[in-house]
RNA sequence: GCCCGAGUGGCGGAAUGGUAGACGCAGCGGAUUCAAAAUCCGUCGCCGCAAGGCAUGCGAGUUCGAGUCUCGCCUCGGGCACCA
């Protein structure tokens, strides 16, 4: 009996494979086709477990629909764009193209040996021209469908290596490179119109029904359509131009407890104040640190009194402050609030600091009006007693109120009941060279105007440097100059690329057709649209989801997909992250440098790198690479071989779940492969012919083994399907059965186990008389005959504790079944004598007597 | 700060509101072996001699019955629009 031996045969099979084309999609219109897609990876240069348990996955899925007969289309490639290549030119000195290609080689080479069903000959990269030519055609078109537009927006400013900053490249306030604050400036950029469709893309979640609901949860809070009042105060003492002040609130039944009218230090009305050196102070004093949310929301609640007044709407008599206070967003609403303390928590926070009166509007139900501590702030479905009420019952919903308050607005004329959402316009201006190129040209007397397609792909200038900080396409000598595609005068091309999320936004319909001279073919997008099973961390949930989701709608606004890619995802699932702990040291500056694990020696007491210098170990986050706490999967492939990687990726942990990453358990499932190995072996030896004994058990087993494992492939619940398999190869061991049921009972394990451990199964395949490649082989189907019990046992609870069990006939009548349980010697001995109040039998599940 | 998740033995985890701990790892006992590795068999939540009791992050609640549903917390993770 041979050795199980993963070096021998996976370079077999996968060659097999290969020259047999088993995983070339082909147009077949006698067969259903299945589009199954992972979400393809950055080229790091590395494969880390994350990329095996995600290609895993949609190789399960890949493998098993095609033994269901269908047309599979499984492609990968790559999303080559953004700026760790950039970041690596400045810190080794190289090229990010060549860069780039060099780590997608390395990483394709990694990923081959995995023997998953992929169809390479589909495989693009993103930073390929041929692939980024395509989608400046598509910006071009999309442009003219005016979907795409310039205005200025905040970045963040690095005053010193005077450079836009990415939101991770601000560390504390402070750019990453020069340590400097870092401060929020406003540049003009690209937009895409996201926002005109806010409602369409809330609105069609409803359909996603094999979604995650999370995920329809997070994309609909992300929108955050809000029903809300919109009316304006008068200002008294405001700059001219500046009578009304518009504001907009969830919560107009709050109005009464308005204490202070708020402006964004970005409102225009800000902006007209700052010739008051005291505001300009207090406004560039707020524009310190970096533009994201986090940032802006954790800071310090800080406001300036402007000293204008507004005048209440309701009671032109009562005047309140107007301040300007950091926390309001120019972004969302009109940029201005009014401040209700009692009813909102950071009202409440600012108004504590400032000594802002706080007034109730409303108070539970039972309570009195009394001071209060922090915000009263009740879900809006609960009915709330108003003491300061206006419209409506005293005693209502909040819902109610608002409705009431609201209708009362628009009654009396001082406002209306608006619609909002908090979706912005997607900015997808970089000011970086390694990204798609946007295809304009600035004209001295034509002003911005589009590229000739023609002219496409504008392609990045090779010769470029990263020796400064700041983008390369400004300083190039001569790649900005062009001739004006309007009137033939010198011009200069836009020197933005696009943000990498464009890139990911449509790659999934160029996989249709990868080398087609238009962003897509309309007969190859019909017949493989849309991708039928997506697979992809949890942490695109929603950026990448919705610009695609969008983005999908804008191509088939300007021709590029059918109508029915308008959804280009029917179903999502969201694998959880591969985790580990990361390590860090700090330089002489005190910033964090990350260490790899492998640079990474774990004492008792801790860790250290190799030279013995401690490291903090911080706990288990998703592997990335700025924090460098990745596991390279190369060693296990290279100890054990593919099939027990596989196995691994996919027995442990169930796969919407984070699994932290551990060493042990890769030798568990060698094991268990070099079991099915000599098992297979040991059947292979039996005589034609025998005649064993519990054919019919085995049979049953087999199966119950079919049933199971394709639920739990459908079901996405492979960790059970391999339990199942796990207790099945342990049933054949077991058993005693003839030769040929012997037979048909492993080579269904074969090709149960086929989507999960290709390589070993196409071995057992071929030993145990399979017919061609178990890859291309049909699916077994169970006899349903063989998967029901005729006797069922129930447990039997006294006042909801197990305390006996009973064995009866499946279809046996309910009074039988109580009588039979009653007369149970234990259920006596419990019972002792008590009455018996009630008796509830769940057929087939379970007996409860309560006393 | 805001939005979304997760929490079950020593560990990974299983459980249409119905026997909590399937399956695997580790551990323990045994067989085989000169011995070990490998392999095979058995055992394995905690307390208790046992009967039995206690157990699904914490606290309430609904139910004949709650890991599962509801409410309030705690801890950890993801996202927050320029990381991909």
């Amino acid at each position: 009996m041979s050795r199980y031996d993963p070096s021998l045969i996976e370079p077999k099979w996968q060659d097999a494979w290969e020259r047999a084309g088993a995983f070339t999609a082909r147009r077949d219109p006698a067969k259903p086709k299945y589009y199954v897609l992972e979400m393809f990876p950055y080229p790091s240069g590395r494969i880390h477990m994350g990329h095996v348990r995600n290609y895993t996955m949609g190789d399960v899925v890949a493998r098993y629909k095609a033994a269901q007969g269908f047309s599979v289309l499984h492609p990968m490639g790559w999303d080559a764009f953004g700026m760790p290549a950039e970041n690596a030119a400045m810190e080794r000195g190289g090229h990010p193209k060549d860069w780039t290609y060099g780590n997608i080689a390395d990483m394709k080479a990694q990923m081959k040996p995995l023997g998953l069903s992929i169809d390479w000959s589909r495989e693009l990269a993103t930073c390929d021209p041929e692939y980024y030519g395509q989608q400046q055609a598509m910006f071009l078109d999309m442009l003219e469908a005016g979907l795409v537009y310039r205005k200025a927006a905040v970045v963040n400013w690095d005053p010193v290596d005077m450079t836009v900053l990415a939101n991770e490249q601000v560390i504390d306030g402070k750019g990453w490179r020069s340590g400097a604050a870092v401060e929020r400036r406003e540049l003009v950029q690209w937009f895409f119109r996201i926002s005109d469709y806010s409602e369409e893309l809330l609105s069609a979640l409803d359909g996603l029904t094999n979604w995650p609901e999370k995920v329809r949860l997070m994309q609909a809070n992300w929108i955050g359509k809000s029903r809300g009042l919109q009316f304006a105060f008068q200002t008294v003492g405001a700059p001219e131009g500046f009578e009304r002040l518009e504001v907009y609130t969830t919560r107009p039944d709050t109005l009464m407890g308005a204490s202070f009218a708020a402006i964004s230090p970005d409102h225009p009305l800000a902006k007209a104040l700052e010739t008051d050196p005291k505001v300009a102070a207090f406004v560039a004093e707020c524009r310190k640190g970096g533009t994201s949310a986090e940032e802006i929301e954790t800071a310090e609640k800080i406001g300036y009194d402007t000293g204008i007044r507004v005048k209440h709407p309701l009671d032109p008599a009562w005047e309140l402050p107007v301040w300007i206070a950091n926390f309001i967003l120019m972004d969302y609403g009109t940029g201005a609030i009014f401040g209700c303390p009692a009813h909102d928590q950071r009202d409440f926070d600012f108004a504590s600091k400032y000594g802002l009166p706080i007034k109730a509007v409303f108070v539970a139900e039972a309570a009195e009006d009394a001071p209060l501590t922090e915000a009263f702030v009740p879900m809006k479905s609960e009915r709330v007693r108003y003491v300061r009420g206006f419209a409506g019952e005293t005693v209502q919903t909040g819902e109610e109120a608002v409705a009431a308050a609201i209708a009362h607005a628009e009654r009396h004329g001082y406002g209306q009941g608006v619609t909002k959402y908090r979706l912005r316009d997607w900015g997808i201006s970089r000011q970086r060279y390694w990204g798609c190129p946007i295809p304009v040209v600035h004209c001295p007397s034509c002003g911005v105007v589009p590229e000739k397609k023609e002219n496409l792909p504008i392609e990045l200038p090779y010769d470029v440097s990263f020796d400064k900080p700041g983008n390369p396409l400004d300083r190039h000598p001569t790649w900005r100059d062009c001739a004006c595609p309007k009137c033939g005068q010198p011009a200069k091309r836009e020197t933005d690329t696009m943000d990498t999320f464009v890139d990911s936004s449509w790659y999934y319909a160029r996989f249709t057709a990868p080398r087609a001279k238009t962003p897509t073919v309309a007969e190859e997008a019909d017949y493989w649209m849309n991708v039928d099973q997506y697979i992809g961390g949890i942490e695109h949930a929603i950026l990448h989801l919705l610009y695609s989701r969008f983005f999908a709608r804008a191509m088939h606004r300007t021709g590029h997909l059918p109508a029915k890619a308008i959804e280009p995802f029917n179903a999502l699932f969201t694998q959880g992250m591969v985790t580990h702990e990361i390590y860090m040291t700090r330089d002489a500056a005190g910033r964090p440098v990350y260490h790899l694990p492998e640079e990474v020696v774990r004492t008792e007491t801790g860790a250290t790198l190799k030279d013995g210098t401690p490291v903090e170990i911080i706990p288990s986050a998703k592997m990335s690479k700025s924090k460098k706490n990745v596991v390279d999967p190369m060693n296990i492939i290279a100890r054990f071989g593919a099939d027990t990687a596989r196995w691994f990726v996919m027995s442990d942990s169930p796969p919407e779940r984070d699994v932290e990453w551990t060493s042990a358990g890769a030798e568990a499932a060698f094991k268990h492969l070099s079991r099915v190995w000599s098992l297979c072996s040991r059947i292979g030896e039996m005589p034609e012919g025998h005649k064993g004994e519990g054919d019919e058990e085995l049979a049953r087993a087999t199966a119950r083994a079919i049933d199971e494992v394709t639920k739990g492939i459908e079901g996405f619940a492979f960790n059970k399907a391999i339990a199942s398999l796990y207790a099945f190869t342990n049933t054949i061991a077991r058993a005693n059965a003839s030769t040929a049921v012997m037979k048909e009972a492993i080579r269904t394990l074969a090709k149960l186990m086929s989507p999960m451990t290709p390589h070993i199964a196409e071995e057992v395949w071929a030993m145990q008389g399979g017919e061609g490649l178990c890859a291309q082989a049909p699916w077994p189907k169970a006899d349903p005959a063989l998967l029901v019990d005729d006797t069922v046992t129930l447990p039997i609870q006294i006042n909801g504790k197990r305390r006996a069990e009973i064995s009866v006939p499946k279809d046996m009548a309910i009074p039988e079944v109580e009588k039979l349980a009653l007369a149970d010697e234990d259920v006596v001995r419990f019972l002792a004598g008590q009455p018996v109040k009630k008796i509830i039998v769940v057929p087939g599940r379970i007996i409860n007597v309560v006393v």
